[in-house]
DNA sequence: AAATTGTACTTTGTATACAAATGATTGTAC
DNA sequence: GTACAATCATTTGTATACAAAGTACAATTT
C-alpha cells in the first residue's frame, strides 16, 4: 500500500514544500527504503506534479541528510547505519543536556505548569498501551522543554536530529518494560527543572538518551540480521 | 604535482552547487547584505546561468538558514541579530565542549602530532600580524580536533555553525591584545587532550567560545549603531 | 568464453515558456 | 491634494523541452 503520495496538505503551500514534507515523511516512516532511488519523472507522475518542485524538494532533503546525491545518477534514500545513528545520538546527548540546563534558567511559570501536566499526561498515556498515544505524549513533554530554552537554532537542530530516529522511537515506546523508568525519568527531569538543579536535570537527560540508544541499537541490529537473512535466501 | 587531469573542480560540479557556494560565500562575507532580495532572473544574468540552478541553490540556502523565503515574493538574505548569534554560540559552546571530550577518547597518535604542530603554527602565525594567516592557522587547529571526534554529524554541524560567524571571526582575530590568551588557550586545550583531561579540555573550550562571544557581540552592537546612524542622516 | 565496443534507452542537468500573484504607477473622482 | 481603482510591469511558481551523461545489453572480436 504505497500511499506515500498522499499530498492532501495545505493547498496554499508551494508544491515544493508539499513534496518535501511528503517525501520526508515517506523516508522517515520507512515507506521509502534506504538505498531506494528517487527518480524525478517517476515521482512527478506519482505525485501529479512536474519535475521542478520534485527537484527543489530533493535539494532540501539532500541538505537534511535524508538523501544522498550521486552525480549524474540522481538521489537515493540515505542508508541509516549503526554508526550514523550513534553519531546522531552522541550529539543529541549533548544538546538535550543543554536544553534542560537552559530550561532551568529560562522556564516561565506557565511552562512549568504545562510541563507538570505533560508529565502526568505521559504517565496516563502509558496506561492506554497505545504506542501512538504514548509517543505523542512523549513528544509533547520534550517539546515544552525545548521550547522553554527560547533558542531558535537549538530548537531547529533538536527537531532535525529527532527526526532521524523517528522510525525507531516507535519500537522503543512499545517496550512496556521500560514504561515505569520512562515515567520516573520524566518526573526527575521535571522536578530538577522546577528545582533549578541543572546538574541533576542534565544527568537525567543524558541517561534518557543512553536508554534510547541501547534500545535503538538493538533494533537496528535486528533489522540488519533480517536483511542479511533475506539476502541469503 | 601530477595534475594533468585536474578538471578544475568547478567544471565537474553541477551548476546548482557552484551557485550555492557562490551565494553562500557572498552572504557570509557580507557582499550580499542582510535584507537584500535575491531575485532569480537578476542572479541568473549575473552568474550567466538560467533560473533553475539559482532556484535549487536558494532551496539549500533556505534550509541552512542563510536566506528566508517570503511566499510569492522570493528569498532575501536573513537578518543576523544579536539574539540569533547568541543562539548559535550557545549551541557551539556545548558542541565544542563535546568535541574536545570526544577527542580525548579518540584522537590518534598521528592526530596528536598534527595538533601539536598546529598549536605551534598558530603561535607563529600571530607573529605575522596578518589576519588571514592567523585565521587560517586557527581554523586548522580546530579542524584537527573536530575531525578527531570521528563523528560525521558533529563535524557537519560544527562547520555549519562556524560559518554563521565567518564575518565576525575576522574582527576577533584582528584584536592583537587577545593573541597571547588565544595561544595560551590553544596550548591548554592541546595539553588537556593529550593528557586525557576531559574536564579541563571542555572548560577551556567553553572559555574559548565565551571570549569570542564577547568580541562578536561588541562588533555587532557597533554595526547596529552605525546602521542606525546612517538611517538618521 | 571473455572482453570490448557500439547502440539504444534512461535519467539527470539546464534552459525556457507560460500562468498566477504581487507591487507600483498612473489616472480619475471627489 | 487625497483616496481609490484600474492597469501594467515584475517576479515567483510550475511545466515542459532539449542536451548531455550514464547504464545496460547485445553484437562483434579476440
Amino acid at each position: 500500500m504505497d500511499d506515500y503520495l498522499d499530498m492532501t496538505m495545505d493547498e496554499v503551500l508551494p508544491l515544493r514544500d508539499v513534496v518535501f514534507n511528503t517525501l520526508r515523511k515517506a523516508i522517515l516512516t520507512g515507506e521509502l527504503k534506504p538505498g531506494e532511488r528517487l527518480m524525478e519523472i517517476h515521482l512527478a507522475n506519482r505525485l501529479g506534479v512536474s519535475r521542478t518542485p520534485i527537484r527543489e524538494a530533493i535539494r532540501k532533503l539532500e541538505l537534511e541528510g535524508l538523501v544522498i546525491m550521486i552525480p549524474r545518477r540522481g538521489a537515493e534514500v540515505a542508508q541509516i547505519t549503526e554508526k550514523s545513528l550513534k553519531d546522531v545520538l552522541e550529539v543529541r546527548r549533548a544538546l538535550d543536556a543543554l536544553c534542560v540546563e537552559l530550561a532551568c534558567d529560562r522556564i516561565t511559570p506557565e511552562e512549568e505548569e504545562q510541563l507538570r501536566r505533560a508529565c502526568d499526561e505521559f504517565a496516563r498515556a502509558t496506561e492506554t498501551r497505545d504506542a501512538t498515544v504514548i509517543a505523542r505524549a512523549d513528544v509533547a513533554f520534550h517539546d515544552i522543554i525545548v521550547q522553554a530554552t527560547g533558542n531558535r537554532r537549538l530548537i531547529q537542530l533538536i527537531n532535525n536530529l529527532s527526526e532521524q530516529m523517528y522510525r525507531y522511537r516507535f519500537e522503543y515506546i512499545k517496550d512496556e518494560n521500560r514504561h515505569d523508568s520512562l515515567i520516573e525519568e520524566h518526573r526527575i527531569i521535571y522536578e530538577s527543572i522546577v528545582g533549578r538543579d541543572k546538574e541533576r536535570a542534565a544527568a537525567t537527560a543524558r541517561l534518557h538518551i543512553d536508554n534510547q540508544e541501547r534500545s535503538i541499537i538493538r533494533q537496528i541490529r535486528l533489522e540488519q540480521e533480517q536483511a542479511a537473512g533475506r539476502k541469503r535466501q
